[in-house]
DNA sequence: ACTCCCGGGACCCCCCGTTAAT
DNA sequence: ATTAACGGGGGGTCCCGGGAGT
């Protein structure tokens, strides 16, 4: 019994010392033992536990994943105004990506190796899809209560987690440079009003 | 053939393996030998006319933003309508990447290293601070011709950056799955009309 | 067999066969993985044990110098008589090394990487400074019995050190011409012949 | 005619700066680019004029070992007097060596790889033989003109050879440390006052 | 459940020597 | 006589993973 909970213990050391150093420096170039030597546990520790390499980092992705997918359904949920939905959504993804530097390594060294490995890509593009999907449904519900024009809601969806990944990506390139929860809300708030001049 | 022909010929026969090489399997995952094996030349030639593998990607780097850069320029001076501009400059960034996943792929690992490597960040972020300026000025003169309502232009052109990028990154992920040229003309097209409702 | 003499065991044998390997074809001239092969053990084990080739042969230079440190304290300490004592010295140098032509390759590769080596010229200096003070101490008590005529010891202990080290070096050259340790013998009388009090 | 005036030039050149170069860094941790490079030439020219570092090498010890030959004949020839005769010899040696590192590094060199490569090997045993023999003559005259005991100067030469190689060893240790020029001057007068016969 | 040792296989870089072109 | 460009082959180091021993 307490044997069992300090091997769960010793994985979960193991998974949160991954996120780290392969958020740190890249999956190629964190090195087994050094994943090790951050949990503070021995190789034959992790070969206990872990098939390889890879499969850490396909476990580590669909956690955050699903992480990340929560906090979504969670925003979209609690919000009764679209438009103050969207940017508490944005608020959220402020909170989880841009205030915290690891995950955003993490989501970069993602998309990159999703578009090498196909283990990667489907554990990749299914929580995807259902990202846009929460999008497209927010967006919906916003034509339905006629806050939202008559546009098509799986463009709009797309559109919206595009927005969101290419702030992030920006951001990671320059991650104190600029407030980017502010950008992201203000472009939320451009996006909302258009850019059609209307007088 | 001359010598300083034969040289020009090998050192850009190497790049370009190169740039083929590190798009598809990334740049920790390519040897030299493979970059060699592709360009049909020796070690002995390779690192006569580069330093390092590093200086190898560096170079690439420089050289895939400088061609995006003079494309996004062109497509600008080109555009007397602004919408119309736009949608231009949505069908040149298709014709470089959708169309091209090398490019793709080459772009991703330039995001990724640019995360961790103080050089390649450097040699990232001043293209692109350049890449906004030219969206921002090009929003500017919509504004000016009253054709886009008085958004800040710093802000929707980083708006327009991000959002380009986004969809690039998710046409990584899904490459053949969708026309995203035409997604990202949609998503102009709804970014200029604005979400708000209006009756 | 137990691990941690297992382990002993692995190391000891790589130690002895990178003295016989860098002895015989010189430091750089010496793969590791040649050592890995003489010693029969993989490349993982080497670099398991050890940082380095250098650090290697850093360890070989420390055991081998102290060893023979050890060797000439202890003729020193055996011998009631001057002269006797000298011979018997040279006696042990003539077990060590002449009869041993790979501990000679050893130190002709220790004097060569002294010479441009920091690390191996410092670990190197000391014990041969301590080998002529056994020497010089040697000197001063055939001084103090009046065997050995009013030299400077300091000198005369280097003088003794410098010609065994010459010794050393043509025997090293021409290995099985002639009798050297005879000739060390021989040189030790007629040096002493110029030593001896005479009244 | 200028030709091969420039030929030899080039010749000359790549001699010395390889054994700039080889006595600074050793045999094997001098590239030939680098001795090029030191030359001012390209590696063309280098396997031009020789046919391999080798054979640069080889040529290297020749050269020196001549020198220093002649050197020591001449400072027998010219001296009258014994114990004179020697100091001064010791003088050259000196300014051959002790005051030049370089030749120091060369030389070290060259008693290591005589020990490994047959060619090195037959190159130099030859001229040492020639150098113990000067000293041997030299002891003889000394014995012919009574001025030195009568010991044996097969023996005796080779004492000398080995004393002075043996300080040059040490010098080559702690170059800045001590006056060894000085030091062989007194050993020899120590040594001397054993040899000089006494009525 | 976990540690210590170790096997084997690249990978980047360097380096000697040659050849085509003056 | 000299150079620039190149071929080909290791060399030291690292790293993933496995297996013997608790």
């Amino acid at each position: 019994m307490n044997n069992i909970q300090r091997s769960a213990q010793t994985r979960a050391t193991i998974l949160s010392a991954a996120t780290l150093r392969i958020a740190t420096d890249g999956y190629a170039f964190t090195g087994v033992a050094e994943i090790c030597e951050q949990a503070g546990v021995s190789k034959g520790a992790f070969y206990y536990h872990f098939e390889s390499k890879e499969s850490v980092f396909l476990e580590l992705i669909d956690t955050w994943l699903t992480t990340l997918e929560e906090n979504l359904e969670d925003a979209v949920n609690r919000a009764d105004n679209v438009l103050v939905g969207m940017l508490e959504m944005a608020g959220k993804m402020q909170d989880l990506f841009i205030s915290n530097q690891v995950l955003m390594g993490l989501f970069l060294e993602l998309w990159t190796h999703a578009n090498r490995n196909e283990k990667v890509r489907s554990a990749t593009l299914a929580p995807y899809r259902r990202y846009q999907k929460i999008f497209s449904r927010f967006v919906s519900r916003g034509i339905e209560q006629k806050v939202i024009a008559p546009v098509d809601p799986e463009t709009t969806g797309q559109l919206l987690l595009s927005l969101s990944s290419g702030l992030f990506l920006q951001a990671s390139l320059n991650p104190e440079g600029e407030n980017w929860g502010k950008k992201l809300q203000d472009s939320i708030n451009i996006l909302f009003e258009g850019l059609k001049r209307r007088d």
